[in-house]
DNA sequence: ACATTCAATCAAAATCTTTCATATTACTTC
DNA sequence: GAAGTAATATGAAAGATTTTGATTGAATGT
C-alpha cells in the first residue's frame, strides 16, 4: 500500500471514530506502530487531528468533539436532544452566547446554516464555527483553562461587560434547590458575567445534573429564565424547579433508545 | 503505442483507482518504470494527480483545503527557519504575544516545552497550545475573521489595552521603505494595538514579502524593533532596512542547515 | 512505583532523481 | 519521395532520498 493511501485511511478512521488508539489503528492497517506514529504526526502537523497520549483525535474540517474531556460521549443522545430543544428557542438573526461545555457544544454543531451572531468563550466551539460564513463569531478572550479550553477570568469578564446578547446558553455541573453549581471558581465568576450580559439565561442540563452540587455556587435558581432537561427527572425535582419559578422545557423521550447499536 | 495514448491510459487508471503504485501501473502498460515516472511527472505538473512515494494519487476533482492550511506549506522550510530564529529571542518565563499568520504559527509550534505566557488572537495557535500545561495561554477575544481564524476589531483592541507583553511577534503581508503592510484594515488596527502593548516588536517575514505592499498600511519601518527574514534578500533591500534602523536577523541559508549532520 | 506510551535514532529496503546512450519521431532540404 | 539533421522519447544504471520497522532511554498517566 502506498504511503499516501495509508495516511488517507488513517485519517478516515480517525475522522470516523473521533478518537483512536494506536493499537486500534494497527488492527486496521498492517504496518508498524512507528509508521502509524509518523502518520499521526503528519496529520497533526496539518491540523486535521490532535495527537494525544495513546492515540489521536479528529479535529479537522468540521465541528468536532472538543479536544478536551472524554465525558463527551456520556449521555450523548440526551445532550443532543437537549441541544435540539435549545435550538428551537433561537430565532434567526439574533445574538446568542454559548458557554463552554459538552451540551452547549452539541448546540453549536446544530447552528450551522443559521444566520446568527454567536458569542462564546469556548475554544472548541469557536473552532467549529470559525469557518462558517453565515455565522458572525465573537470570541471572548481571557486566560485559557487547559482542561476544557474555555476562556476565564477578569479579561473575559471585562469583555463581557461590553457585550449584550439576547440569550445566554449555560452549562452547569449541578442543580439543587439551592441553585446552580459549577466545578471551577473562576468559571462561575465568568458565567455570572455572562448572565449579566444576557436578556435571557437558558441552562442546559441532563437529568444527571439534578440534585448534584459542585465546588462553586453559581447563582440561585431564580436567576435563570429557562432550564432545558431531558424528561427523566423525578416529580420532586420537577416540583422544586417549578416552585423556584424556573421555566422548564423537557425534551421528547429518547426515540431510538436502548441498545447502543454497535 | 503512442506517447499521448499511453499518458491518457495512465491518467485513466489513476482516476479510476484513486491510488496506484508504479508496479501496478506497469502491469497495465508495457513500458519501463522510467517512462511511467515521466508520465506521472507530466500529469503532476498539470495538477491532475499528485505524485507520492511509490506511485501517485488522483487529485483532479478533489476539493482543496481551506486557505489557512494551504498557505502553511508554502515556503514552509523558510518559515520554519524564521520561526526558529525567533525562538532564540524568547527567554524562558517571559510573556510573548503571537499574531495570527503562518509563520507565527510555526513559531507557536516550537514553543512546546518552554515555560511561557503566550498571548494570541489566533484561533489555530490557541488550539495548538491550549493543552500544553507548561504554557499559560491568554486568548484575545473579538470578532473572528473567518478566513484566517484570528480575532480582530474593537473588542480585541480594548483587551490589548489591559495587557502588556515583553515581545510581540507580528506577521505581515508586505514590507517596503514606506513601512509594513497587511491585507486587512481591521487587522492592522489590531496589530497597532499589539505593538502598543509590547516592549519589543519583532516582525517575521520571508523575503517574498519585501518590496510588496498590501491594502492596509500598518506602520513605518521605524516602529518595529527587529525583522527576522530569510537570507535571500537583495542588497538594496538590506540597505533601506538598515537605514530605517531596523535590527535585521537573517536566518541561516536553507541548504547549509547545520545541526546533526551525520 | 509501575506499566504504557513516546521521541529519537539507526540500518535496511524501497523508491526517486539524474545522467547518459540509444531509439524514435519530426522536420528540412534536395 | 529520400536522406540527413534536430528534437524528443525511452530504457538502464548510479547515486541520493525517503520510508520503514526495530530499539533505546525518556516522558507520561494511573
Amino acid at each position: 500500500m502506498l504511503t499516501e493511501e495509508r495516511r488517507q485511511k488513517v485519517l478516515e478512521i480517525i475522522k470516523e471514530k473521533g478518537f483512536v488508539s494506536l493499537g486500534e489503528l494497527s488492527l486496521h492497517l498492517s504496518c508498524s506502530e512507528s509508521t502509524l506514529r509518523r502518520d499521526l504526526e503528519y496529520w497533526d502537523q496539518l491540523g486535521h487531528i490532535k495527537r494525544t497520549h495513546g492515540g489521536a483525535m479528529f479535529t479537522g474540517e468540521q465541528l468536532v468533539m472538543p479536544a478536551f474531556e472524554e465525558r463527551v460521549t456520556e449521555a450523548l443522545e440526551e445532550k443532543r436532544l437537549i441541544a435540539r430543544a435549545a435550538l428551537d428557542l433561537i430565532s434567526d438573526g439574533s445574538v446568542i452566547l454559548l458557554d463552554g461545555g459538552t451540551t452547549t457544544f452539541e448546540l453549536a454543531r446544530l447552528l450551522t446554516g443559521r444566520s446568527l451572531q454567536v458569542v462564546t468563550n469556548s475554544l472548541p466551539i469557536a473552532n467549529g464555527l470559525s469557518s462558517r460564513r453565515e455565522i458572525d463569531l465573537i470570541l471572548l478572550g481571557g486566560y485559557i483553562y487547559p482542561k476544557t479550553g474555555v476562556a476565564l477570568g477578569p479579561l473575559t469578564i471585562a469583555q463581557l461587560e461590553r457585550i449584550h446578547v439576547r440569550q445566554a446558553f449555560i452549562g452547569v455541573s449541578g442543580i439543587t434547590p439551592k441553585g446552580l453549581f459549577n466545578s471551577n471558581l473562576l468559571l462561575v465568576e465568568t458565567e455570572r458575567a455572562m448572565m449579566r450580559s444576557a436578556d435571557e439565561v437558558i441552562v442546559l442540563a441532563d437529568h444527571g445534573k439534578l440534585d448534584r452540587t459542585a465546588l462553586a455556587h453559581l447563582c440561585p435558581l431564580g436567576d435563570i429564565s429557562t432550564l432545558i432537561v431531558d424528561p427523566q427527572l423525578s416529580p420532586e425535582q420537577e416540583a422544586w424547579l417549578a416552585k423556584a419559578g424556573v421555566r422548564l422545557i423537557k425534551t421528547p423521550p429518547l426515540q431510538g433508545q436502548e441498545g447502543g447499536a454497535a
